[in-house]
DNA sequence: TATGAATGAGTCTTCATTCAT
DNA sequence: AATGAATGAAGACTCATTCAT
């Protein structure tokens, strides 16, 4: 990488990181692109190199931060010796539930941009955003079982996601109805239930 | 009423029939209070006489409108011969969606915000926009059916709420990862699943 | 007075007592119409009646206030022995400060408009505002020491109004340059010698 | 200076002066930030870049008027053979006072500001905008007497400037109670009588 | 590539005043 | 005499975007 592109990518690092501190801290609608290039040490105009407006930002900023999540549930869970599939998927949505109970900015972030969109594909205004294929992810996750036959998967899936990311932004940031972690056996167990909607049984005899 | 007041009145509907419009067919971001007076007939400051500012008209009108849904798939309900629980809530959320699937504006403009929230209390500001209280209608609908009993009733609702708003949103206005057609069967049997994962079986031999 | 000439009175006293309240508590400026009349218990248009502006208010307010302010000092240096003319005048100015000293929004309030013409005559809008005439007031002080003459008096009380008020303004409010106390000495020093230049000496001998 | 600061500093400029002249011929509260603009020929976002409101804008032109008045007293001062301290000031004092008997609109725009803060310290926003500080001056005035000895010299200045501003604040805009020029004798007696009481007399055998 | 001064449309909000009741 | 809903002009301030350097 020459010494140019060096400082391009140095730039952009410093908007994104100064845009997300900012979505975070004060939410996109009260962040302008002033605050966003002071914040970054940059000119207003070198804003314009990179991007069309902060709406971009935050599309790529989303990507970036779900893939990373997902990506590390993933790690995570390699460690683990679960083998279900059922577990697995309950594994990884309690992890990432976790991660962002624990940092509800985050949560209150992501949640009205990380639907299906983004999970199906991770990346969707740049590749070089999000390493996470959502979608890829999920179908090695079924083959690992290979004695395992879902009926349209990727339906399964879409409802689990919808299901758990609104659940747990009402539950974790309002408490509302009921605590996150009061709801927690039941929000899984309605995950556990969805699945097996899906599962076709062998036993056919 | 009084002349006085029968004017007031007035103006306060048409500042509410000019928002609603505008808010469903350029959102409400692109919604200025100039277009919405300017729509409604009245002047600026009269606005002021009525709202804070345009998000408490957004608030109250969501209330208004999901109010309205309930209580027209309620009144359709008692037209059929439906008794089981489970087929009544499935007769309300397919109703419900039937009409948002026809007017996708309404979709638009209610699906960030029919929430729990305004489910539980559909009058949140003003007491006179909504005569519908989902929860307690709810309440009366579990009573109805005697012999039934339901562990943590308000989690299941509150599961079934953010499971299929969530999942009709994405599939009716974006299609995807199906379109609504497609995941409906699923859908119900999601709900069906969430419900029986709350009913107490009485088999206790 | 009749009964409705009685209400009227009651309704400007209303206007008077709330318009003075919001002047010294959040300044003439950021006191509106509609603050003054929800503070007094009248409707908007009932101001109109009464008065054509805040600034009518405000300067009816100050000839009350200025007029009461006065009257106590005269008041209270009837109680005392003092009897040389120059003592007279720093007792009046000494009471005077030490109730504004007292309290500051008065001071604050009345600073920019207690000037000459008030003094002058007290009354400037409506006559039955006020009871005090300062100018009259001061003339009989002189004529009191019938061995006493003056030069241009006018000129001479003007002088002393002048000093006294801007300097306790600043001195009170802001304590610059210094605190009053720490002024108060030098300050009735300069208005002594002011006095004496303008005495006649009967010494011709 | 390149062209880029050249064309700010002409912006600059550009609206002071234009704050100034409306400021003076309509006053302060009457002026709008639209019609500043307006009349600079520069676009509303402009000003903004230089001042936070039209008060700072006020406060440094303040600073900059009182300014150069004193410091074009100064020159004139230097040019004559006056060596007395009393005859000093009060040459001073005339010829500021004089300059603003010649320009009602600057007396006016003045008055309400020019007091004990920007005298002591004529620079208060921006060091930039005024060459002038009125207290360092001042004590270079004392010093040049070396045999003049003086009792809390602030104090002293400090009432010789609150008295002659407001007097001639009332007399030359409004005449009253009489005209400046006949004021103005005595008024110069009540300034040498203040310095008088301030000086440490010497001849203590 | 990067800058940041300049733009001016756009938006919110206040408030004195009127007038039908 | 009293009311208070309605008005709409007026003003403050923001901010995305451009463009000469």
């Amino acid at each position: 990488m020459g010494k140019a592109a060096e400082n391009k990518q140095i730039k952009l690092e410093a908007l994104f990181k100064s845009a997300y501190d900012l979505f975070l801290s004060q939410g996109i609608a009260k962040t302008s692109i002033h605050d966003i290039v002071q914040n970054a040490g940059v000119a207003k105009g070198t804003f314009y190199l990179y991007f069309k407006d902060k709406y971009e930002v935050r599309d790529r900023l989303v990507s970036k931060t779900a893939g990373k999540l997902f990506l590390a549930a993933h790690k995570e869970l390699q460690k683990t010796e679960i083998s279900s599939f059922e577990d697995k998927i309950i594994f990884i949505v309690d992890y990432v539930i976790g991660k962002l109970e624990n940092n509800k900015p985050i949560l209150q972030f992501i949640y009205k941009n990380l639907s299906w969109g983004v999970f199906r594909q991770a990346v969707t205004r740049n590749e070089a955003d999000s390493d996470f294929n959502g979608l890829d992810y999920f179908q090695e996750l079924i083959q690992e079982n290979t004695s395992l036959r879902l009926r349209s998967p990727e339906t399964m899936l879409f409802l689990i996601m919808e299901l758990a990311s609104s659940a747990c932004y009402s539950t974790i940031l309002e408490n509302e109805p009921v605590s996150f972690q009061e709801l927690k056996p039941d929000l899984y167990n309605a995950i556990r239930a969805i699945i097996r909607n899906h599962v076709i049984s062998d036993a056919t005899t």
